[in-house]
RNA sequence: GGGCUCGUAGCUCAGUUGGUUAGAGCGCGUCCCUGAUAAGGACGAGGUCGUACGUUCGAAUCGUAUCGGGCCCA
């Protein structure tokens, strides 16, 4: 028969149990305890007293430099990710005992906000004053600013919130205007006509990085360009052996009609291979490899090939412009491909950057005849005058038409560069330009080699910054390897004005000593000063103007900077500025677009100005994506409202998401990704409160046990330590996800399911001061202090409210109100045998068989609790037994079986077999510890418990 | 079209210099416990490692091609 447990004496022992006690609430309602916290966090100047803290530290400053987000709308995703993740990097290097001050920043200029102003304002904008709408576009960026800092803060990010960095605040601008005066200095600005981007609706030319391509239909045109000498044509192609009147034409193709106007060649590669081409009482040249491709368009021609010859032939070879009088000349040009078109490019170097290479290389003029507003101007043909580049097309191909000239008008489905703010098609327009020479050799001084920039910025790059992931490097490379010079000129209100001024003459007046007269006024009146100062004013009466500028005769320069240009000094406005910070910084870290962007367009002014990068590492993050590994929009079911999300499952959830992903890919995101974080933070946070509630009576100075080895104390020490060990080399590597994966699967596995429900048996029935407690304790508390550090970084919040709830923590850390406060925690330092390991993994494999065969008896008999089963480990080796026997009842509490013994092996096979039995028609069961074992009823004043529970209570009493 | 890059279970990740039946956690399913309880535990089902060739005795791991993503450029 079984013994059962009378319900009353249940309850009776209950109050005789150590069981778990804790305040730290197991629902961790982070939505409304965050914000609380943070207040706190800004009461007690959380950030400061962390400066403070490291201020004496041996390790020194370590900085991260920030990259300033666009102060525009609410933050996204994006965002979200990469303040994170800097956050994170951050608060590990200030746990490593590093000072890391961390300033953010804006980027505030820039067309997206004049953009919304011009919106904003409508048909007032033209009443008001450049100063005025500059006034507008300030005010709207302070706003951007004090939400987005609002919200970075919500998601737990550390910084100078008090003092960010702003482009558009004075002292920064009079640094940029600094790091131009180097470049003046050095030589490297220059004005030029060139074809830019141009936005014709926002009458300004566009940077690289402000177009998007988009598929769109335009019209193509495939135009025959009469040959001036038909007969020397024929000649050669017929290798001066036929001679012909027939006449013939060049055949070029354009998606583009409307700049044949400004059609100054047509370019040819040298090694493809030509053909004479001759139909209807006439004939053309195109490249062999597209003829059939060309004349199947014309299907209704019957054309023979006459003769063939490769590109290098037709140089130098003249041909008549089909409805301007003027005369072309066939070039080379390596981009000349035969995958489309006819082999034969047409070339406007006023329209395109390859045809002003080109055009440069023939000495062509840069010719444009398009005005700002995207009309012809007045040197254009009269059928097209006046009239807009896109009302133009139909035109030039109906005159075309007429003149007989028109081979094929297909319409075409490309890719075309739009504005990113208008969305509309952009055209190239030459304009008047500053740029930024690439390869113009210079030196600093004491310098004895002159290098261009570029070529510094590629040894930089190569010799002395990191890049993680280390393809970073190569890309950043051939970035800079071929990118043309930077025009840094827009014709724009909001933004740095270009400090420069001309005399009656249009000869400009540009130094290093009047740009930093100009950078001394802003840094007292900001930039508006440009506006508001006369060029005497900016200059200052002292200033030793050259001979042929005359200070009433100034003009004041009317462009601005390339926001960029800004955004890429900030190393200088902020790092050499602020002396608390350091150059170079010891990381950038932005999104992978960024190569592009800030990384290059950092290193450029900083290779300008300092010779050296101003970063030691470059890290990036990839971007948030759909489950389904595609690109999200806004419109999109799995489109994350960071924000809203924040709101709805508060920051540490997100943050952990962040930190689970591998960043250097894309980052899988959606809503219901999110949710399921909920779930893991939920994981970590009650494995934590289990730990902390079993420890309500531990103080560690004066009830700390020795932690043997051969116990699962002894294991889960020992796993801790390699925990500590592998997180911290996690951090270090950047591999946060890693980091994630190691502590969640600590908690899940090795406390959770393992060590803490092994435990559990002794903490609650075990006299308050067994050894045996008391040493599970000294372990637990181990564990629940460094874990609770190692989680700090990613999840500020919870990890914080699970310190406070610590009672007694290490000495180090007493003064530490704040984990974040705290560093890092260490390993114990007890050396592991691989003996000792080996034993350890014997013990877990033992586990796995128990478990199996217990399960098997809960299917087959109905044995529902582990603890009314025995364990029987068979082993014949003497040394072993001793071995496993010193574990005691961790053996039995591993697989939470009621009791364990050893017995000889009688069948050959492994060194331990283990066997569970079901022992309910066995052993009595103890009221108090629900175990069953043999030993229950050994005390006559207490039947009903076992031998270990009899003495507890007894213990209780005196 | 070009440069860089990614593609292992529903999800997030491991898979060392190519070597036995490809692993983990989560999620899911089934069950148990009710002294971590809006908790905890056990077991289980899930993958032809994007696809196709090739190198090799042997490939998720090397090569080529191809398909599908992403970032940047044209």
């Amino acid at each position: 028969m079984s013994t059962e447990t009378q319900p009353q004496e249940k309850k009776s022992y209950k109050e005789t149990l150590n069981l778990p006690q804790t305040d730290f609430a197991m629902k961790a309602d982070l939505v409304t305890s965050e914000p609380a916290r943070l207040q706190k966090w800004r009461e007690m100047h959380l950030y400061k007293r962390l400066l403070l803290a490291r201020s004496e530290s041996p390790k020194g400053k370590w900085i991260l430099h920030d990259g300033p987000p666009f102060a525009n709308g609410d933050i996204h995703i994006g965002h979200l990710i990469n303040k994170t993740l800097k956050d994170v990097i951050l608060r590990f290097r200030t746990m490593q005992g590093y000072q890391t001050p961390y300033v953010p920043g804006w980027d505030c200029h820039g067309l997206p906000i004049e953009h919304k102003i011009q919106q904003e304002l409508g048909p007032k904008l033209r009443e008001m004053s450049t100063v005025e709408v500059r006034r507008k576009c300030h005010e709207y960026a302070a706003k951007y600013v004090k939400i987005q800092s609002e919200q970075f803060q919500r998601l737990g990010i550390l910084g100078e919130w008090d003092d960010p960095y702003l482009t558009m605040e004075k002292g920064y601008e009079a640094g940029t205007l600094e790091v131009f005066a180097k470049f003046v200095e050095n030589g490297l600005v220059y004005k030029q006509l060139k074809p830019v981007p141009w936005s014709v609706s926002n009458q300004t030319a566009l940077a690289d990085a402000e177009l998007e391509y988009k598929d769109v239909e335009d019209p193509s045109v495939y135009v025959e360009f009469p040959a001036v000498d038909p007969v020397r044509l024929h000649e050669v192609f017929s290798g001066g052996m036929g001679k012909s009147e027939l006449p013939v034409s060049f055949l070029v193709w354009t998606t583009t009609p409307w700049t044949l106007p400004a059609n100054l060649a047509i370019a040819v590669h040298a090694d493809v291979e030509y053909a004479l081409v001759a139909y209807d009482e006439r004939a053309v040249v195109l490249a062999t490899d597209l003829v059939k491709q060309v004349f199947a368009l014309r299907p209704d021609l019957r054309h023979d090939i006459i003769a063939t010859v490769h590109g290098r032939d037709l140089l130098g070879l003249q041909y008549r412009h089909p409805f301007i009088d003027r005369v072309g000349r066939i070039v080379e040009a390596e981009y000349v491909t035969t995958t489309d078109g006819t082999g034969l490019v047409h070339t406007a170097p006023g329209h395109g950057e390859e045809d002003y290479n080109t055009g440069v290389r023939e000495g062509l003029e840069t010719y444009s005849p398009v005005l700002a507003n995207g009309r012809f101007d007045d040197t254009a043909p009269e059928f097209v005058r006046g009239k807009t580049v896109w009302e133009a097309n139909p035109l030039i191909a109906q005159n075309l038409k007429d003149q007989g000239a028109l081979f094929a008008e297909v319409k075409i489905r490309h890719s075309y560069p739009h504005d990113w703010r208008s969305k509309k098609p952009i055209i190239f327009r030459a304009t008047e330009q500053w740029f930024i020479a690439m390869d113009k050799p210079f030196s600093f001084e004491g310098e004895a080699e002159t290098v261009s920039m570029r070529e510094r910025a590629k040894r930089a790059c190569s010799d002395h910054v990191d890049f993680v992931p280390d393809w970073g490097r190569a890309r950043l490379l051939g970035m800079l390897e071929s990118r043309p010079d930077w025009c840094v000129s827009r014709q724009r209100a909001w933004g740095l004005p270009i400090p420069v001024f001309y005399n009656d003459k249009d000869e400009p007046l540009l130094s290093k000593e009047s740009v930093l007269a100009v950078s001394h006024r802003f840094r007292e009146h900001g930039s508006d000063a440009w506006f508001t100062l006369s060029p005497q004013e900016l200059l200052g009466h002292d200033f030793p103007y050259p001979p042929g500028f005359e200070p009433e005769k100034l003009r004041k320069e009317q462009d601005i900077f390339d926001v960029w240009f800004e955004s890429g000094s900030s190393w200088h406005s902020v790092l050499q500025r602020r002396t608390y910070l350091q150059f170079p910084a010891d990381l950038y870290l932005e999104g992978s677009d960024q190569h592009r962007g800030w990384f290059q367009l950092s290193l450029l002014p900083s290779i300008g100005f300092n010779g050296v990068a101003p970063f030691k590492a470059v890290l990036t993050h990839g971007f948030a994506v759909k489950p389904d590994g595609t690109k999200v929009s806004k419109s999109d079911k799995e489109y994350v409202t960071a924000t809203q999300e924040i709101d709805r499952h508060g920051a540490d959830v997100l943050r952990l998401w962040c930190c689970s992903v591998d960043y250097q890919h894309d980052l899988p995101v959606s809503p219901a990704m999110i949710k399921e974080f909920g779930d893991k933070c939920r994981k970590i946070r009650n494995t934590l409160r289990y730990l902390m509630s079993n420890l309500y009576d531990f103080n560690p100075q004066t009830d700390a046990a020795q932690v043997t080895a051969s116990s699962l104390d002894g294991w889960a020490s020992a796993a801790l330590d390699k925990l500590i060990v592998e997180v911290t080399a996690a951090y270090e590597q950047y591999e946060l996800h890693r980091v994630f994966r190691l502590l969640h699967e600590f908690c899940a596995v090795e406390i959770s399911a393992i060590y803490g429900n092994a435990m559990k048996d002794r903490l609650y029935c075990e006299a308050p001061d067994s050894p045996l407690r008391r040493r599970s304790q000294t372990v637990m508390h181990r564990m629940l202090v460094a874990i609770t550090k190692l989680l700090a970084p990613m999840l500020v919040y919870s990890a914080d409210e699970a310190w406070e709830h610590i009672q007694h923590k290490p000495l180090e850390d007493a003064r530490c109100e704040s984990v974040h406060l705290t560093l890092l925690p260490q390993p114990s330092g007890e050396e592991v045998s691989e003996k000792q390991e080996a034993e350890w993994r014997l013990i877990m494999e033992l586990r796995d068989q128990a478990l199996l065969q217990l399960d098997k008896l809960k299917k087959e008999a109905g044995l529902n609790k582990a603890l009314d089963a025995e364990v029987i480990f068979y082993v014949d080796d003497a040394e072993l037994r001793r071995h496993l026997e010193a574990y005691g009842v961790d053996l039995a509490d591993v697989v939470g079986a009621g009791f364990h013994s050893f017995a000889e092996k009688d069948t050959p096979g492994p060194a331990v077999e283990v066997k569970v039995l079901d022992r309910r028609e066995t052993y009595a069961v103890c009221a108090r510890s629900w175990k069953r074992r043999p030993d229950v009823g050994s005390d006559a004043e207490y039947p009903d418990l076992c031998l270990r529970d009899a003495l507890a209570v007894k213990g209780l009493k005196k």
